[in-house]
DNA sequence: CCACTTGTTTTGAATTACTCAAAACTACTG
DNA sequence: CAGTAGTTTTGAGTAATTCAAAACAAGTGG
């Protein structure tokens, strides 16, 4: 079968592999997973997989642009699909979870630092902490 | 000797030992150190530290609030001393050198997200990417 | 000034997330 | 359908950090 997975593997220069459809397929259901998630989400399909393939496919989609790769500070390495505008992210700061918030601007750099240090721009990555819902709810339990 | 370090430590609840004197005055002089910088720094005077007395010392030193950790993707942990205004970074995507940058509202939160999924945002971390001055110099020979 | 107690550092081992390398394999080409 | 280049597997290795128990030192009270 002939997917969209499918073809825009092969058009970044990728074979077609049943793994990286299948990180595809659940980085598309899941957003902002770690590699072992990813593990687990393809191994009802593909057992024999392991773990160093899934960072090895993870880092062939990152260079291909085809998922994006973020690390938030005290997690590991979280990939995402939407990589086609210049999002941010909330986390959780009791529980690491992770949601999108839409930039504003809409494009890379949606903000320019006031002194540059004789850096040359290229993106700016907002990240915003704060608590989750959930983690709310707890908080008279536990701070 | 009694030394602003000393008090500044001891306020903050902490025992004024001779290794948390060292790691605060290695990090006025070099901010955005990683524990391995921080320990060669100390060692011309205690050479007997080990790494996980510094990776211990400066948690404790950032759970006192005297010292702020960053992570940036792709980097060990840095710490600095600069904590008491709300201003930011910006890391060579190249070679990983730090620099600050300073906020222009000035405390934390200094943006504020347009979607919050529910979160109650308590900071906003932004990190500038780009390339350093020397990576720019350098920038014919590779990419 | 000395001994005590608690907090701190050392020593040594373990863990986590990830990378590297060579062998086995499989998707696409002709 | 066979060949080859690109992929995945298998197995080992690394870097940064954490954990735990024993050795030690800072600040306190006598």
């Amino acid at each position: 079968m002939e997917t969209t997975l499918d073809s825009a593997l092969r058009s970044a220069g990728l074979k077609a592999t049943t793994g990286r459809v299948a990180v595809l397929e659940a980085l598309d259901s899941m957003a902002h997973s770690d590699a072992e998630q990813v593990l687990r989400a393809i191994s009802r399909d593909l057992p024999k997989t392991s773990i160093q393939s899934v960072h090895n496919i993870l880092a062939d989609l990152t260079a291909a642009g085809l998922i994006r790769r973020i690390e938030p500070a005290g997690s590991a390495a979280l990939y995402e699909r939407r990589i086609d505008d210049n999002h941010h992210h909330v986390v959780c700061s009791r529980c690491g979870a992770v949601a999108d918030v839409d930039c504003v601007v809409g494009h890379a750099p949606c903000l320019t630092p006031s002194t540059t240090s004789g850096f040359a721009i290229q993106t700016a990555e907002v990240t915003f902490w704060g608590l989750c819902p959930d983690c709310q709810a707890n908080d008279t339990t536990a701070e």
